[in-house]
DNA sequence: TATGAAATGCCATAACC
DNA sequence: GGTTATGGCATTTCATA
């Protein structure tokens, strides 16, 4: 296939995807992903029961939304402490500002590094808030060697030692360590 | 059953717990983590190929798993545009600095607003970094002045607005948005 | 086009070795 | 940990509105 067309399908394939998510989902397709984001692992009977359905609709929904990338996932949530480093920092960047070319160039430098589980491209006095997990703060300050005190392009950080999460509706898809 | 006796039984479950999960994990463990992890739909026969061992050992494993919290729920992902607020927010907070009372009661006002998707108590500067998703900007200067302006025990807060996040491995647990 | 009901086939469970 | 028999669940097909 030439790459033209290629891109042409994948285009289109994107297209229809949107067409397909932007399908309104009605008050029972609501009702199935309130339960499943919960426990995607009950029987389609008990769900029939909750949302008012019988048991094949509710399974040709949920093969519907999964289809069409309503459902995006199936997953098993890992006790955090299998997965997550011990120490959780928050660190702020300052690059020197010199257009797009090197905060794209920094981005790409933190989704390729393990310790980094979130970062965010920010407006105002920083450039970057990155969340950074790691098993020990010898590692904390390798990374922050490697990748920010050695990095020309860097202006200044700030780093926040997570004392303990106070909130915390977010799980890590990052894989286990050894 | 006496409160004495109840608090009792609560604690030995909690031990026992414990002591069931830091039963290291072998690798046939690991690698069934790291599967499920991905795709907790997947046929026990095809993981028993891919980690080499039986089928019912497979499931023998998952279910003890399960029990001793190693696997702490199984869900399924929604795209995020169903439940994330569109705009995503990053507030440092200072406390006035009076010990840990203040600082407990702020914890436990984040934890009831279903704005902030996540929340750390931080050594240094600031005293918490907060992740605020919001739908609008007029809900964010709503949560801004509930929570911040008009309590009198915030001596300042710092919002970055984020533009785009470029590393992302966290999803979210909230609920779906109306 | 989506539903509900019944037949089929797959998969998890629980008893064995 | 592996093997086998059982029960439950999802899938498919069909009839219906």
């Amino acid at each position: 296939m030439p790459p033209k067309l290629g891109i042409l399908v994948t285009e289109f394939v994107i297209m229809v995807r949107k067409a397909m998510k932007s399908a309104n989902l009605d008050s029972f397709d609501r009702k199935l992903l309130e339960c499943v984001r919960r426990n995607n692992l009950e029987p389609a009977r008990s769900l029939a029961e909750k949302v008012g359905l019988s048991e094949s609709s509710v399974l040709r929904r949920l093969r519907r939304m999964r289809l069409e990338g309503i459902i995006i996932g199936d997953i098993a949530l890992v006790d955090p402490a299998l997965t997550g480093g011990a120490i959780t920092m928050h660190v702020l960047v300052q690059l020197y500002n010199d257009g797009h070319i090197r905060t794209d160039a920094f981005a790409r430098n933190m989704a390729r590094r393990e310790e980094v589980v979130a970062a965010w491209n920010v407006a105002g006095d920083e450039d970057f808030v990155l969340i950074v997990q790691v098993p020990s703060m010898e590692a904390y300050d390798a990374f922050t060697r490697e990748e920010l005190s050695e990095q020309s392009h860097v202006r200044d950080f700030k780093t926040l030692i997570s004392i303990r999460p106070v909130v915390d509706t977010l799980i890590s898809r990052r894989p286990l360590r050894a």
